[in-house]
DNA sequence: CACTTGACCTGTCCGC
DNA sequence: TGCGGACAGGTCAAGT
């Protein structure tokens, strides 16, 4: 759901419109989505500036003039601008998936100080805002242990392969999917850079030769890259800060392509469990390597 | 240590 | 038509 090239494309919009502004008033009906307490949130929160926006893996920080927003959508949580002059409430034709603003799924809502607004929505719950303050964030564990960062310049063939390496007994899908290895890999990106590097994922680490790796850490750019390019996947309601859904599925060579033709070999595309996730393969072009050990 | 399961939630789909 | 259950998959905590 929202992994890497979701969170980007949120990102590259919230930036643009995000900064400079004020929050005057925050408002939300669901604690674990964002807090209730009226006093903290006025200590912490409001009539504070927004200085930068920033992504971390699959996370988003927002730098406040004194404090942190750090927001993770899980799978099902949206990040939809409005700007001043949005009939709020009345939908809008440009609108590809939602209209109205806010919906039932709307946990938080952020008004600035030119009446534009920033709504939360999350069908699921499962995601989060949280306020730091510059020494607690320090100490936020999740932040903290978060991997290699694919887009950033130290993502080197060598640092990656550092990095899987120390977990080499474990299945390459669960080592991907691990945000402490690297970070904003999930279902979908998985599945698709393992395709394109013929891995097959339940290989063990260690069982994956040199070769392989490198396919691998080149597919993971690529796929990254050209998902950004096409706005991200809209699985099931993934929309980007204007609330316009992603093309990527369009492209996609495994995820969600159960019983189509692999796109290389004409082989039907199957899908498996490994590491406890739904897990899309061609069982051609990607065979299991099972090295006796000794 | 690797790995699994359950928890957190709601909407959708499938079989009866 | 509705009802129960499986499933979707990001992360953490607890158990094997």
């Amino acid at each position: 759901m929202p992994e890497l090239p979701e969170v980007e494309t949120i990102y590259l919009g919230l930036k643009e419109v995000l900064v400079e502004k004020t929050i005057r008033s925050v408002w939300s009906d669901w604690e674990k989505s964002f807090p209730y307490d009226k006093n903290f949130i006025k200590e912490n929160v409001l009539g504070q500036k927004i200085n930068l926006v920033k992504r971390r893996g699959k996370s988003l920080i927002i730098e406040l003039s004194k404090n942190y927003l750090v927001i993770h959508l899980k799978m099902t949580g949206q990040l939809i601008y409005r700007s001043n002059g949005y009939n709020f409430g009345g939908g809008h034709p440009n609108d590809s998936l939602i209209g109205k603003m806010p919906d039932k799924t709307t946990h938080a809502i952020f008004t600035f100080n030119d009446n534009s607004k920033l709504f939360f929505n999350d069908q699921r719950k499962f995601g989060w805002i949280k306020i730091f303050t510059p020494d607690s964030i320090k100490e936020f564990k999740f932040l903290n242990q978060l991997g290699l960062e694919p887009l950033e310049p130290n993502f080197t063939f060598l640092n990656f392969k550092k990095s899987l390496l120390k977990h080499s007994k474990a299945r390459i899908k669960a080592v991907l999917l691990d945000q402490t290895v690297i970070a904003g890999i999930g279902n979908i990106y998985a599945d698709e850079s393992l395709w394109m590097s013929r891995i097959h994922p339940a290989t063990l680490v260690s069982n994956i030769d040199s070769q392989h790796l490198k396919m691998l850490h080149s597919s993971i750019l690529k796929i990254l890259r050209l998902s950004i390019n096409k706005g991200g996947s809209s699985d099931r309601n993934y929309v980007n800060s204007s609330g316009q859904k992603g093309s990527y599925l369009e492209f996609s060579n495994v995820y969600k392509r159960t019983g189509l033709k692999c796109k290389r070999c004409g082989t039907a595309i199957i899908k498996i469990r490994v590491a406890s996730r739904g897990t899309h393969i061609c069982p051609n072009c990607q065979k299991l390597i099972n090295k006796k050990q000794h």
